[in-house]
DNA sequence: GCATGGGGTTGGAACGCTGCAACCCGCGTC
DNA sequence: GACGCGGGTTGCAGCGTTCCAACCCCATGC
């Protein structure tokens, strides 16, 4: 390792090697332009020298906050979440930000904490990236305090940028209903959260105008066990069982394709004998192995429109009631839902 | 939205409410002992009331340095690059750090940037993870400058903890000829970095041990076209070819899988015609539509001991020379190899 | 010759906190 | 009664910036 420098050199430094004061060293770095050319040059010559970069912490402190946002997520093993969290980052960065990072696994006491520290480092505004967890208990520590935005996801106290979550699951009941199925079924979180709540409503309400009532099941992929109504059963009765359903909603991608793993274990083809649609399309449902059937998000415009949001907020361009903007979401027909049996 | 208060309580602000200096409220708010019990009650109570938070950025400027450590990583759609960097931040934040966050995608310009804005924002060190790039060109910026520790990575002039490349190189040659396999193919990135290169050389080391010279493949999943030599060629040719390799080695489980989604609209049969090997073990490789044979990297130890580099380069607990630490590999036999055709 | 103006530069206060030296005061000691 | 002691508290300097009023100086105008 190259040998630690003493300590990294100031703005006075700077202003002391070429002889000039710091206001107009300072005035250099950012840029204003009322110091004289030469000056200016001799001041750069220096900087160079000195290998001087100003100290964010000094100009954050003065201007009351840090150019920072908070990304708060929850699980960055759903490729979902982390490919919208490289995008996320990515826009803010763009924009002059760093990203401030933290993933809670759903654990509310991470979640307070991650917010804690946040809030301490006085980062201009936080994005929650398909927050589960406790909302009010957020909204408590930050509402009010900061702007912040909830992308994919939506809480009434606070800005949010979603797709319309019942019209996804308005378009999957039609899909399954127009192949024929009767047995309708949807797979969602043991703890829903608003976003997958919507999405078994849109579900439940087209399903219901065709007379069809779906079953609704429980389930946290990989590990636990799937219940319905708070009891627990078992898979061979839902894909073979007393409640054979043959096309199944999983409220996510993530979640759809371990339920294709489990049918597969029990040796259910999908897509003849059980139809599958997922939520999100994540990279990997395209591969024709998983050939996975899914609700399309656009990611871009979702991550674009929230960070314009929270940065609207952060400006003051943007004031008032909490704003839920909508993006639209499309069926990809793949190879996971066929025809009922 | 719940309105936005005016400005944060300051420390001053609790000691006037108190009526005693900001020093106590100070020494009360860092837990030292030297504050009379019924004072620092009524502090605590007076910092309740005010819901004051410390300002983060105030200390830190002080210390000089920010109780932070910036995650570099490349490309947050690999999931063994995801699920490492959630675990990452995990750690660090357990240790009471907060996680500044940038992916590069192999962008030398973002790379760039990423690590002027962790240097001005004063990060207490930097984890690079599985990250290519220019490494002299990193070196050149950070080097010295700040604490640093390559994950998943390894480079001469910084700590790095990473797994025997070399070894997985060895185990998945001896695998595939193990099976009877004779025609082997190598394949990796456009611009490999260190450790694709170690396990390529493992590779060919112990394929050489039996008299094979395995081809080397160059590609970029999934948009790219494969090449050999520089030359660009065919996948027909290679899976059916005249360069008809039977058994692959892809330098991680996301090209593996790519591949095998390349074979599958061939119609090349895996593993009846073509075995494959990844890297990394990813969770979606034990899905069984996947069924990937690959070399499991043992993440929780690749981050404990990072972090555990890290923060002992930190607080000087550790000096001198940079340090290489390595961690075990083991080859997860799974459906994506059989016998030589 | 004096006021006016404006480009260029400077000094100093402020941001919110910490660390240190100084201080105060009641008590025990000689 | 002077002194030392030590627990508890305070004042102040300083961290590296930015921002603003003040200033200097030279050119211009009448």
């Amino acid at each position: 390792m190259i040998e630690r420098g003493s300590r990294p050199a100031t703005l006075v430094d700077v202003a002391r090697l070429v002889g000039v004061s710091a206001s107009t060293v300072s005035n250099v770095v950012r840029g204003s332009n009322v110091v004289a050319a030469p000056t200016r040059r001799r001041v750069l010559a220096a900087i160079e020298e000195l290998d001087y970069r100003p100290n964010a912490l000094a100009r954050q402190l003065l201007q009351g906050r840090a150019t920072t946002v908070g990304i708060i997520a929850r699980d960055l093993r759903n490729p979902f979440i982390a490919e919208m969290a490289s995008l996320l980052e990515r826009e803010v960065a763009r924009l002059g930000f760093a990203a401030m990072f933290c993933a809670t696994d759903g654990d509310p006491e991470r979640e307070d904490q991650a917010i804690g520290l946040m809030l301490d480092n006085r980062v201009s505004g936080l994005v929650f990236l398909s927050l589960l967890g406790r909302p009010s208990l957020i909204a408590a520590k930050v509402g009010g305090r900061l702007p912040a935005v909830f992308v994919a996801a939506e809480e009434p106290w606070a800005d949010s940028v979603t797709v319309d979550e019942h019209r996804g699951g308005e378009i999957v009941a039609r899909h399954l209903v127009g192949l024929g199925h009767r047995r309708l079924a949807f797979l969602g979180p043991q703890q829903p959260d608003r976003a997958d709540m919507r999405r078994l409503e849109g579900f439940l309400r087209a399903a219901g105008d065709s007379g069809l009532k779906p079953t609704v099941i429980a389930w946290d992929p990989p590990d636990g066990s799937p219940s319905i109504d708070g009891n627990p059963v078992d898979w061979v009765e839902i894909l073979a069982g007393p409640i054979p359903a043959t096309g199944i909603f999983a409220a996510n991608d993530f979640a759809a394709i371990d339920l294709i793993d489990v049918a597969d274990t029990l040796g259910v083809h999908v897509p003849q004998a059980l139809s599958i649609v997922g939520f999100d399309d994540v990279d990997m449902a395209r591969l024709r192995r998983i050939n996975l059937t899914t609700v399309s998000q656009p990611r871009d415009a979702l991550v674009r429109l929230g960070v314009e949001a929270l940065l609207g907020r952060i400006d003051g361009r943007i004031v008032g009631e909490p704003r839920v903007t909508l993006a639209s979401v499309s069926l990809k027909v793949r190879g996971s839902t066929a025809p009922a049996p």
